[in-house]
DNA sequence: CTATCTGTTCTGAC
DNA sequence: TGTCAGAACAGATA
C-alpha cells in the first residue's frame, strides 16, 4: 500500500480538488469495501482532510468523517465534469478509463466531479464514523509518532528498540510503534543508516539509533519531493504515478548493483516481507 | 497449466 | 502478552 509519502501526496491532492465539495451520491459497487451509512454523508461538504500515519480522513461539516485506508492497492482518483481519463487499448489494468472493473466506490458531488474509490485486491476499505471518533479511532495508543513529528525523539526510539525482541526492520514497520514506514521506506532507510534490516532492533547503539532517525526522515522527505512510489498500482488523486521508484536505493533491487560500493544488493524474507540490502555496506 | 510473488494489517491459535 | 501463520483478494510473472 502507499505509505506516508503516498497517502500525505493523495491528501494533499483532496484538499485542492474536493475540499469544498458537498456529496451527491454514493455508489457502493462492493459493500465490504464500505462500512457505514452512506446516507449519513449525503450533502455534506468536504471541510478539510487529514492523516494520521497510513490512514486518510475525510472530514465531512455535518459531524461525520470518512476514513479511508488504501492497503496495498487502493486509489483515490478525482475526475471534473466531463473530464474523461486517458483510455486508448487497456494494456494495464488500472489503465482503463474510470470506472472501470476495480472501482469499487463513485463519490458523486453537486457539481458532477467525481471521486473513484479502486482497489485491486479489495484490501482496502472507506468507513464513515462520528468525527467526534476519529480521535479515539486513530489514537496515540493505535499509532506511535511518526518520522518528523514531535514525539519521534531519540529517546522514543531507544525506548521501543530495546524493548523489542524483533528485527529492526520488523519495528519500523510496526504501526504501534512508529506510524507511516512499509517495506519500501524501511528497506530504504536502513541503507542510509547502514544498518543490516536482520539486526535485532535492540542491538543498536545510540549512535545507530541518531543515524537511522534522521535516515527515516531523510527518504520520506525524498518521497513526499518524488510524489511518492508507484512500483505497483500506486497513483496520485490525478491517477499519475509517483517518481520515487526512479531513485530507490535498495527496494526491489535485488541483484543490481550497490549505488555506494558496487556490490549486490540482495534480498530476503523477514517477518513476512521481503527485505533488501547491500551486504557490503550495511551492518 | 501451476506456483509464487506483491507497497498491509487483522485475527485466532499457541 | 507476544509471536506467527494464515486470511482477506486478484493479477503479474516465471
Amino acid at each position: 500500500m502507499p505509505e506516508l509519502p503516498e497517502v500525505e501526496t493523495i491528501k494533499g491532492g483532496l484538499l485542492i480538488k474536493a475540499k469544498g465539495k458537498k456529496i451527491k451520491d454514493v455508489r457502493i459497487r462492493v459493500p465490504k469495501v464500505f462500512i457505514g451509512d452512506r446516507k449519513k454523508i449525503i450533502d455534506a461538504k468536504i471541510k478539510d482532510v487529514r492523516r494520521t500515519g497510513k490512514i486518510l480522513q475525510v472530514i465531512l461539516d455535518n459531524g461525520y468523517s470518512i476514513i479511508i485506508h488504501l492497503k496495498m492497492t487502493g486509489q483515490l482518483v478525482f475526475e471534473e465534469r466531463g473530464e474523461k481519463s486517458v483510455g486508448g487499448h487497456p494494456q494495464k489494468i488500472y489503465e482503463q478509463p474510470l470506472p472501470h472493473k476495480h472501482t469499487h466506490i463513485i463519490y458523486t458531488f453537486t457539481d458532477d466531479s467525481h471521486l473513484y474509490f479502486n482497489d485491486l485486491r479489495k484490501f482496502g476499505w472507506n468507513k464513515v464514523i462520528k468525527t467526534s471518533k476519529v480521535d479515539k479511532t486513530l489514537g496515540p495508543d493505535k499509532f506511535g509518532p511518526e518520522p518528523g513529528s514531535k514525539g519521534f525523539s531519540s529517546e522514543y526510539l531507544k525506548k521501543i528498540f530495546s524493548r523489542s525482541k524483533k528485527t529492526i526492520k520488523q519495528v519500523l514497520m510496526d504501526q504501534n510503534k512508529i506510524s507511516g514506514i512499509g517495506n519500501i521506506y524501511s528497506s530504504e532507510s536502513l541503507f542510509y543508516a547502514r544498518i543490516k534490516p536482520t539486526k535485532s532492533a535492540n542491538k543498536l547503539s545510540d549512535k545507530e539509533i541518531e543515524k537511522l532517525k534522521k535516515a527515516l526522515e531523510k527518504v520520506i522527505k525524498l518521497g513526499l519531493k518524488h510524489g511518492g512510489s508507484s512500483e505497483n498500482t500506486y497513483v496520485n488523486i490525478e491517477g499519475k504515478k509517483g517518481k520515487y521508484m526512479d531513485i530507490a536505493v535498495v527496494y526491489q533491487r535485488a541483484g543490481e548493483k550497490c549505488r555506494k560500493c558496487g556490490g549486490k544488493i540482495r534480498s530476503q524474507k523477514i517477518g513476512g516481507r521481503t527485505a533488501f540490502w547491500c551486504p557490503a555496506c550495511q551492518h
